[in-house]
DNA sequence: CGATGCCCTG
DNA sequence: CAGGGCATCG
């Protein structure tokens, strides 16, 4: 069995690949799961505000209405009942939290290198902009110049203060939602804006032509295999010096070698919505279908960009929070299909090239966008189970062909890519063309032909279970998938 | 006994 | 390609 280290695409090294971690944090979406620890933060910012206020053991908690976009303080008793808070200890440390958190909004407003050292949240440019517009009545400056009036001054009554108070934590919350759905597109270079997009249509990204390359470099690389036989094979036998006749059926001579359109694994081809796809009901944890419809996993990443884009769009707080949220749970929840599509079946289909005998943990790491019930894995294996069969089929075609043909030698019988058992497999596991064959298939599908070869040639086929040996020997044949198949980016 | 694979059939 | 039957294996 040949472990994933004894293959090696040429000119692809590891690191250009995606990751084939079973289910990695996508590698295009860093700021997606930055996002998500920014949007944590949101949560944690409140307790922050909070707990500013050191060694008070009053605690003021603050709900959000999602509803209402309003945040309220649920009064405690003592905070109800004592409206002068002035004459009052407790009060008093109420005014001393209270102005923690006014610390803490100056210093991130105020004091540009000064965060750092404070413990304040360092944020961007914006925070200028933020200070600055305070011509509106409900801006965040405005509402900074009344607080700090309010508080500093001793102005206001005790209800301003509690809605002015209200208004801070709204204003702080809607700012590190800002923050987080920024901190999501400064980190999302894979993805271009839809302006990028109109002026840069045929443009990659670097990132992005970078990979491409990779796969380019990759699909027409060879695929490099060791040397190696562990074990001692009946019928493997050397390739046949270019002297040697390559004739027999197995050669096609009027067929034209067979070039693949792209080797790039499907990213240049729209994929057409077959019927099943369309039957096919996929779902979404917490969503039953957000926009731009459900697909395939590449698909729905670009779904979720998407909508961060209409998150950026909006303006009011309200909505930037609802959506932000909503793309928090949407990543804090792996999207799984429940159904196998025919691009997981091309996919398997493409991987029968490198395995014929894949094994579940494989299954698992190359479909780990799909959820792995029993009835999906076994839909797999039964998969393989069928591309096997017309595998070994074909190959016991052609066998007795070669043997009625008269052919003597064994090493006669060769497959290349122009010979026409190779083109039925193509045919059947690489319809569209689009994929390059890896040689090591070629080899395989030798060892395997020439298998059945000599057990017909030897008579062995009156023995019922004279196909097992052949089996045996065949799936110790298998490869590693290479990386394209366990990456999101296949498909 | 469950998982897996082959065989056969539609 | 899927479903069912059957055999094998751990």
């Amino acid at each position: 069995m040949y472990s994933s280290s004894d293959v090696c695409l040429a000119g692809c090294t590891a690191e250009h690949l995606p990751p084939s971690h079973p289910d990695p944090p996508p590698s295009n979406l860093g700021g997606f799961y930055t996002s998500h620890k920014d949007s944590k933060n949101i949560k944690g910012l409140i307790h922050r505000i909070e707990n500013t206020a050191s060694g008070l053991s009053c605690s003021v908690p603050v709900e959000y209405n999602l509803s209402t976009g309003s945040t309220r303080t649920p009064l405690s008793p003592a905070f109800s009942s004592h409206y002068d808070w002035s004459l009052n200890s407790g009060h008093q440390a109420k005014r001393a939290r209270v102005e923690n958190i006014i610390k803490g909004i100056t210093c991130t407003d105020v004091v540009p290198n000064h965060h750092e050292e404070t413990g304040c949240v360092q944020e961007g440019e914006e925070r200028v902009e933020v200070s600055s517009c305070s011509d509106s009545e409900s801006s965040p400056g405005k509402i900074h110049q009344e607080w700090k009036k309010a508080t500093l001054g001793h102005l206001g009554s005790k209800p301003d203060r509690v809605k002015l108070m209200a208004d801070i934590l709204k204003y702080e919350l809607t700012r590190a939602v800002s923050r987080s759905v920024d901190s999501i597109f400064k980190s999302m270079p894979l993805i271009q804006t839809p302006a990028e997009m109109e002026t840069s249509e045929t443009t990659l990204p670097p990132h992005l032509a970078e990979c491409m390359e990779d796969k380019l470099r990759c699909g027409t690389a060879e695929v490099l295999l060791p040397d190696v036989q562990t074990e001692a094979l009946s019928l493997v036998v050397q390739k046949p010096e270019l002297e040697r006749p390559r004739n027999f059926i197995l050669q096609s001579t009027s067929a034209a070698p067979l070039t693949p359109k792209s080797p790039i694994f499907f990213s240049s081809e729209p994929e057409q919505a077959s019927e099943q796809d369309n039957i096919t009901h996929h779902r979404r944890y917490g969503f039953n279908c957000l926009p731009g419809g459900c697909s395939e996993g590449g698909e729905q990443r670009l779904d979720t960009y998407w909508n961060l884009v209409k998150v950026k769009s909006k303006v009011t707080s309200r909505s930037v929070i609802l959506e932000s949220l909503s793309v928090d749970f949407f990543l804090n929840n792996d999207v799984f299909q429940e159904c196998l599509t025919t691009n997981h079946l091309k996919k398997a289909k493409l991987m029968f090239f490198y395995t014929r005998y894949p094994s579940s943990v494989v299954l698992r790491m190359c479909f780990h966008d799909v959820q792995f019930t029993r009835c999906i894995t076994s839909q797999l294996i039964k998969w393989f189970s069928n591309f096997r069969e017309f595998y070994y089929i074909q190959m016991e075609k052609f066998a007795r062909s070669a043997l009625l043909e008269g052919a003597a030698d064994v090493r006669d019988l060769t497959v290349s890519r122009e010979s026409e058992l190779f083109r039925s497999l193509n045919m059947h596991y690489n319809k569209a063309n689009d994929f390059q064959v890896p040689d090591r298939f070629l080899e395989v599908a030798e060892i395997t032909l020439r298998e059945f070869y000599i057990a017909i040639s030897m008579g062995k086929d009156r023995d019922p279970s004279w196909k097992k040996t052949i089996y045996k020997v065949i799936c110790k044949l298998d490869s590693d998938v290479p990386p394209e198949f366990k990456s999101h980016h296949f498909g």
